[in-house]
DNA sequence: GCGAGACTACTCGGATATATTTTGTCCGAGTTCTCAGGG
DNA sequence: CCCTGAGAACTCGGACAAAATATATCCGAGTAGTCTCGC
């Protein structure tokens, strides 16, 4: 999994907290991290264009959450940057060599691996859907929330 | 995730189908599945490594299932082929930029984001390693394992 | 006819190239702020 | 003093390289079968 999943997540979490300073642009929040300014854009351009970041340009521009982080699930953000195929892709070999001359009727249920896989993949997404970034906040200790805060007021 | 944990499962079927027949060559397995023999071959290795293929060198040799197909689960396998490491890696990007000056007691506890991911991760390993092999072969169609039988016997 | 020994064929195991994806960088379009000039 | 307008600075967006990983291939070590030669 891409590790812009987890720059993605910790910087929806500052724009949730930071809400009235925003828009903050890419290069605050990499400087908030410490993490490449330019490789970061590219990786939150994908929740701009999912709907869950806003983006405004010239100056005092940046990024600025566009729903309220109850509405935002980690199932959101992972799906924007990872895409949306599934980690486990069946490419049906069970039709091919020996299954070439299988019926067609055999191959009506999907492949039972793939099914298996799916399962699991499932119960994954389920984990994350019910995870929204409010829970984030909640779990994060305050003292990280004003750190991070006088940091970018600091550099404004 | 690799396309080497469709063609271990696959494989890893079939083996426990054809146990009576084993051990069975890569090149008969390839054949199967209409797949490059080297290449699966490569991908079947980590499987031996991992304790859930047997590996007979020599003629007649191949590959043959270490144990029964009730104690090999799907998180075996994918684990063997894809290596122990968590899809999500936590780099702990909070310690740095802002978080420098974090007091040691703050990360004391585990990042949230991390933990969530975490969650998320354990259901998905929680279903795979609930599913075994032995369940596989209860869903797939007995037709699919007789023509697998023929085509292996006539290629022998 | 039978047994021993060397040879050949076949298999896995690990080391070596190629392709593709991921990671990282750069330049251009657009917007806002600023500042100078005129009314 | 206020308004207007041009300029400059800053931001995002997408196109362009470099590095890392996944994919594919090749050669060597070892074992079982086979064939030949001797008894």
């Amino acid at each position: 999994m891409s590790e812009g999943v987890e720059w993605g997540l910790h910087c929806c979490l500052v724009l949730a907290w930071l809400d009235d300073l925003a828009p903050l642009p890419v290069g605050r929040l990499a400087e908030a991290f410490d993490l490449p300014p330019e490789y970061l854009k590219k990786q939150l351009q994908p929740l701009a264009k999912a709907g869950i970041l806003r983006s405004e340009a010239g100056a005092r521009g940046g990024y600025r959450l566009d729903r309220t982080p109850e509405t935002i699930s980690l199932m959101d953000v992972v799906t924007a940057i990872e895409g949306g195929t599934d980690p486990f892709q069946c490419t049906e070999i069970r039709k091919r060599g020996a299954g070439r001359a299988g019926a067609p009727e055999e191959f009506a249920h999907p492949c039972g691996i793939s099914t298996a896989m799916r399962r699991a993949e499932l119960a994954w997404r389920r984990e994350l859907a019910n995870q929204t970034l409010a829970d984030l906040i909640a779990n994060t200790p305050a003292t990280a929330e004003r750190r991070t805060r006088r940091f970018i007021e600091r550099t404004a």
